[in-house]
RNA sequence: GGCGAGGUAGCUCAGUUGGUUAGAGCGCAGGAUUCAUAACCCUGAGGUCACGGGUUCAACUCCCGUCCUCGCUACCA
């Protein structure tokens, strides 16, 4: 039994872990979402692993190619590289303020990263890996180039609006094929492309289900078992399973584009490498780079069977890292496969989500400009709220309520009782214990805190971890409460150096079960208490002056906050609904005329739609209208409106609209009908 | 349209394989206290577990259906 557990604890220490978070895109900042989802929570992780002595390193960096940055440079008039050098360096230095802890971050635009992703490729290649395949793609003439699907806009076919791009309308959100496009435009040279046939290198995944299937739903690869899917998110495991259920289907490696990896083939000019295989190459890239730092070898951290590789993404990512990338990983061979992939769900932003294309954001950066003291508030709401295992939200209030009440109120207050009564009645000097005071219970109730937080943070359960440590601080407050020291002072000096000491003792837990998630706080704290890393807390001992940890947030604050948001949407609105000149023609094409409603009723089963009778004079029309929530219906009936009697009908919740009431509507949404200023006949013409 | 995840207290969320009175934090109400950043501590009120059926001695938990939110994905125009 003995050799057997020394076994298991051999096995322990010659473990490694290999941390992956997502690369960063060098096309825009970071916001709290991305934070959420990638950073934190891998962040804490990482914290807890190297407290523990564990071997592991923990890679990230900018993925820095695709057609999005090319279009970026080309709309401002600079280079690729002036991009993602600008948002490379913004991303790096967010991070490293914010005291995320990367042992390295790296860019895929390094020749390193070139290199291996190029090898990689050309092992795939080699081995028969890839399936060349002919397909049409839309092509701009006078450039001789393919297209990538961002470089095409035209009108969207679902909402009509002008400028959709060819992989998805930026308006109504739905995703979209070049050749769904109407009037599809190059934005190269504006012209109208030609569709032409090109050759691309595919991945056959639809080969690999079997095995795939099999390493998704037990764990099993190769005869092994590789790691427990109970522990995998169920959200993570299901849409995977979706996936491979529903038959994989080839996937092109390749893309007709001139930034990125250059596809390392003769005749494959004009051709990189896709995103999906470059992107979680760069995890690769990145490792090279650190080991030859640090004079490491990176195949221990790919390619040994002691080593857990671990992914934190966000929820748009699962497929690339539970799918396509352990295909790339097993066809390439020798590869381990991630043990983990927690990927979180999205974080919503005071009821809307985040949106880095409309500004809709708290971005890391200019919270940082905002609040430099306070990395350790924004670390620790975030971390109380990320979406482990469903969508967040993030807002102001409840940041504020989340800094007074928690950390101000019970953290912060806590260490400050302990240091002030040390200074107030021992001259700062750390009172000896007595043995006056039972401690056993309260102690093991700590450590029970701890060991459950550290049990936490293993299995990804970052908020439970979190709370969990702030159980302490709260052990701490009751402690005293219950005490009592400022009382007992005055009778029984022996017992109060007992109960000071043991505040102490306990505010020494509190830094230390909060090191992974606060780090700077943990710091502060060891300063306050004048103590290194590791010391222990001994009698005679003198701390430091007592310091506040956490300030209060006051309203104006929040304020200001929550009104800079609504200008940047509001802003972003007005931009929306500019629209392009149109002819007179197309003016007068448009039938408007004079109505009054002359009856109205709800329609079963929509909230906002009503069903209204309106005369135009000559005849009678139904319009459905949404305005249930801004009028009543007793109310309408006489009234008069303005309508676009010529628009084509439409059936809305069954029923046949025919026509279209005019009402003006403010940036909040709110309704009012267009009425003319004075009698006029209905029917009456508008123009 | 198909698939996946979610819908639990005013708010943010926990609830392992069905098993007593469904939990926590915040907010709210009351009390106690003064060492502390008017903070802490105690007590309490608050839930038809989205809705409707079913299985069972027993359902938040399992099955079927409906509605809503988010994500992935198809097709039509």
């Amino acid at each position: 039994m003995r050799e057997v557990k020394s076994l298991v604890e051999q096995l322990e220490a010659n473990k490694r872990y290999l941390i992956t978070s997502a690369l960063p895109y060098a096309n825009g900042p970071l916001h709290l979402g991305h934070i959420c989802g990638a950073y934190l929570p891998a962040d804490i992780y990482v914290r807890h692993l190297r407290k523990q002595g564990k071997d592991v390193v923990w890679v990230c960096g900018s993925d820095e190619h695709g057609a999005a940055i090319t279009l970026r440079a080309k709309k401002e008039g600079i280079s690729p590289r002036d991009i993602i050098d600008k948002y490379h360096g913004i991303i790096a230095s967010a991070f490293e303020q914010f005291g995320i802890s990367f042992d390295i971050y790296h860019r895929t635009s390094s020749d390193l990263h070139h290199e291996t992703a190029q090898s990689f490729f050309s092992v795939l290649h080699d081995s028969d890996g890839f399936v060349r395949k002919e397909s049409e793609q839309y092509y701009d003439e006078e450039h001789e180039q393919f297209l990538a699907d961002r470089y095409i806009t035209g009108t969207c076919p679902k909402c009509s609006h002008p400028s959709a791009y060819g992989d998805q309308c930026e308006n109504c959100g739905s995703s979209l094929s070049p050749f769904d496009l109407i009037n599809p435009i190059s934005t190269l040279s504006g012209n109208t492309p030609v569709k032409k046939s090109t050759e691309h290198w595919y991945l056959p995944m639809d080969q690999h289900e079997e095995w795939l299937s099999k390493w998704l739903n037990t764990g099993e690869l190769d005869g092994k078992n590789q790691h427990d899917p109970n522990e995998w998110k169920k959200h993570v495991l299901g849409q995977c399973r979706s996936w491979v259920d529903a038959g994989l289907q080839p996937r092109a490696m390749t893309r007709d584009l001139d930034w990125g990896v250059k596809v390392p083939l003769e005749n494959a000019e004009g051709k990189v490498l896709y995103v999906w295989l470059d992107a979680p190459i760069g995890y690769i890239s990145a490792t090279k780079q650190w080991a030859k730092d640090n004079g490491k070898n990176w195949e221990d951290y790919w390619k040994s069977e002691d080593t857990e590789l671990i992914h934190f993404i966000g929820k748009d990512n699962i497929v690339f890292h539970c799918i396509i990338f352990p295909i790339l990983l097993k066809a390439h061979g020798d590869f381990i496969l991630p043990k983990n992939v927690p990927a979180n769900e999205f974080l919503n932003l005071e009821g809307f989500k985040f949106s880095t294309s409309r500004n809709y954001a708290v971005w890391l950066h200019e919270y940082l400009e905002d609040f430099p003291e306070k990395i350790d508030e924004l670390r620790y709401v975030l971390a109380s709220i990320l979406p482990e295992s469903k969508d967040a939200e993030f807002t102001w209030r409840d940041y504020q309520a989340r800094v007074n009440n928690e950390l101000v109120a019970i953290l912060g207050n806590f260490i400050n009782r302990a240091v002030v009564l040390t200074h107030k009645y021992f001259n700062g000097l750390v009172p000896e214990r007595n043995n006056e005071i039972h401690s056993e219970t309260l102690f093991q109730e700590i450590e029970q805190s701890i060991d459950k937080s550290s049990a936490c943070v293993e299995a990804f359960k970052f908020r439970e971890a979190l709370s969990e440590a702030m159980n302490i601080a709260r052990i701490g407050n009751k402690f005293l409460a219950d005490e009592e020291p400022w009382k007992v002072i005055k009778e029984d000096e022996a017992k109060a150096k007992d109960i000071i000491h043991i505040s102490l003792q306990i505010a020494i837990k509190c830094a230390d079960a909060l090191t992974s998630f606060l780090p700077g706080t943990s710091k502060k704290i060891h300063g306050i208490l004048n103590l290194e890393n590791g010391q222990e807390l001994l009698a005679g001992h003198a701390l430091n002056k007592a310091e506040i940890l956490f300030k209060k947030i006051e309203d104006e604050e929040m304020e200001a906050q929550i009104a800079k948001l609504k200008a940047n949407k509001m802003e972003e609105e007005a931009e929306v609904s500019t629209k392009d000149n149109i002819s007179f023609e197309d003016f007068s094409n448009m039938d408007i005329r004079v109505g009054e409603i002359v009856q109205a009723e709800k329609i079963e089963k929509a909230d906002k739609l009503l069903k209204l009778s309106v005369d135009l004079g000559h005849e009678k029309r139904t319009i459905v209208s949404g305005i249930a929530a801004h009028y009543k219906v007793e109310d309408l009936a006489g009234k008069k409106v303005v309508v676009l009697a010529n628009l084509a009908p439409k059936k809305l919740r069954g029923v046949e609209s025919q026509g279209m009431i005019l009402m003006a509507e403010d940036t909040e949404g709110n309704l009012a009908f267009v009425s003319p200023e004075k009698e006029m006949k209905t029917g009456s013409e508008v123009r």
